[in-house]
DNA sequence: ATGAAAGCGCTAACAG
DNA sequence: CTGTTAGCGCTTTCAT
């Protein structure tokens, strides 16, 4: 259907193959051995060499317009200046502003990242096993499962790695998490005061922390308000997607037709459950209230305003990095596990019941 | 705010740096010399290895765990495996599908990508040149102005680049990039079927090219349509922001108050007009219709759903993938210009005015 | 304070 | 078919 209009053109000229100028180039030039060029241009070497032949050498450098190449030195040093993402889906909107969190953390410290998207078909070992041919430094893993043999994997090659929004059952490398159980304790604290007593749970996959625990935060929330076993209800998404919420909060509302309350794992899920009432003609606030997780970007634009679960995502994303940094630097050190505290944020998906 | 509880415990054992096995471990293992395991493993090469010695081979560095570094065969052969891919904003929710699409081609064929943000403050120029430094093979653009430096520059420095979602004035090299006049002009004359006379448009950049373009399919459309200039009105955001597209709306309204349409640059610039309505007490699409551009995901839940131009946006990653492996293997190869057709996705944020 | 020499892990001529 | 040799660009002892 997409009938593309292609066009094209022919070079101009040669590009003679400019090759960049190597240290040699920056030594001969200089009139010295290339070992004092390169301590010259290394902060941590360059008290080494007199000030003068030093200042010369950074000049020429310039002049040439010489950048050292980083895969020849990283060959020598046995560190490549490389950390490994692995995110579990891109294109949840959730994921960016951690990443964003990360990759600039890492980039002031000199660190470029490479991020690979494992998707619902990768194999993480296998991308965790092409990044450390690589030669990455270090990984950070935001797609792990409650006992995921990835983790093992990296601590058996002498990776550092480090955990970001979801955690491992066996807590074996630092992380860190949004405080999921707390979070929905706010949620259903929120519904409680509202006066909802018939509360849904779409949970996320329950092979993960964020699911696992969110929906412990869920059953305790109830519990301590003194809700009935018997009043509440929770269906379980097999992923994080809107399909997959649609389709569970469909059965949740086939189980438990009186619900007045519906919280989903995450806003993803949260949308699907939007799409759910939509099919049965169920009004959201009016009918069913709906509160999500995360606060994602734009859920503030939605008909109705989602409201739902804050989590700090850029600063786990920089904390994360930060571990990792310190992990890098000495992989003997204690390893934390960092809970950072969300936040409620009310808005319109959320009202009274009607009964 | 963030009170966060901290915990930490204490590495249980050494971990005894596995460092990995090379090439040279292979080797002694099977008694032959590692060239000769160099070649076995090597697609490319092995026909020049007797079979059994070459299954020997690989059954020995399954054994051992060999993986070749990928660092030091790109130190000799001069490739890395790498490309840059210079994005404008992780965050913006249009951007993942193309990263999605470049990504996923470029993996396939053994690539992986340095993805950077480049952000309001980063320096293009100086982004490429660290990436250079790292040895990337070939670039993916994403951020380019009509008449930006840094393409001189990577032709300068003889590394193949591509554009992806906006192109340069000079059409310097291979790009893909949606129809933007075209897609403006199916905006303009869905807006015109439905009776509208009055329309203002919120521009993008004018140094990009959707920028530019899509000012211009708007313009071309409504004099195509017979609509005299008075009647229309249009102003540029400084950026592709939400933010910015409430500026901009609020001062078309300022400038027509009795506009009935306003065609949006892109999605994120609609999300800002549709605050703009709101803070005027317009009501959209009653008083005032709305339309986007890009369809980005979930702007089907927005409220009202957004009607706007979707883009090819995965493909256009996957094409513009491809033409740089291409512009890779042949540097001296014509290049293409790729140009998708868009199409129009009506939804809840257009109709007919009341007037 | 600087030069010489070795080598990170791999590949690509060049011989045999 | 396989071994030898050399070297990608850089850092780092070890000598001066």
């Amino acid at each position: 259907m997409n009938h593309n209009h292609e066009s094209s053109i022919r070079r101009r000229a040669k590009p003679v193959a400019p090759s960049r100028p190597t240290i040699k180039d920056v030594a001969s030039r200089c009139g010295v051995h290339p070992s004092t060029v390169s301590r010259a241009l290394s902060p941590a070497m360059s008290h080494l060499v007199a000030d003068d032949v030093a200042k010369q050498i950074r000049a020429a450098a310039a002049a040439l317009g010489y950048r050292p190449n980083v895969t020849a030195a990283g060959l020598r040093t046995g560190r490549s200046g490389l950390v490994g993402v692995l995110a579990p889906d891109i294109a949840d909107p959730g994921f960016p502003p951690v990443l964003g969190g990360v990759t600039e953390a890492l980039h002031k410290a000199g660190y470029a990242t490479i991020v690979v998207d494992v998707g619902p078909h990768g194999s993480p070992v296998e991308l965790v096993d092409r990044l450390i041919a690589r030669g990455v430094d270090g990984l950070v893993l935001a797609t792990v499962s409650l006992h995921d043999p990835v983790i093992e994997y990296c601590i058996g090659a002498g990776v550092p790695a480090v955990l970001v929004i979801r955690t491992d059952a066996g807590k074996l490398v630092p992380s860190v998490v949004s405080d999921d159980e707390a979070g929905m304790g706010l949620a259903v604290d929120h519904l409680i005061a509202l006066g909802h007593r018939h509360l849904g749970h779409v949970a996320g996959p329950q092979d993960t922390s964020t699911g696992a625990l969110r929906r412990a935060g869920f059953e305790a929330g109830l519990a301590q308000a003194g809700v009935p076993a018997q009043e509440i209800a929770v269906e379980a998404a097999p992923a994080y997607t809107r399909e997959a919420g649609r389709a569970a909060a469909l059965r949740l509302l086939e189980r438990k037709p009186d619900l007045t309350a519906i919280v989903a794992a995450n806003d993803l899920l949260a949308l699907g459950v939007y799409d759910a009432l939509a099919a049965r003609g169920l009004n959201c606030p009016k009918d069913v209230s709906v509160v999500g997780h995360n606060d994602m970007p734009y859920v503030d634009m939605l008909s109705p305003p989602l409201t739902t679960v804050r989590i700090a995502q850029r600063e786990m994303g920089d904390k994360a990095a930060r571990l990792l940094l310190a992990k890098i630097s000495d992989p003997e050190a204690r390893h934390d596990h960092i809970v950072l505290a969300p936040e409620l944020i009310a808005r319109g998906s959320t009202a009274s019941p009607r009964r």
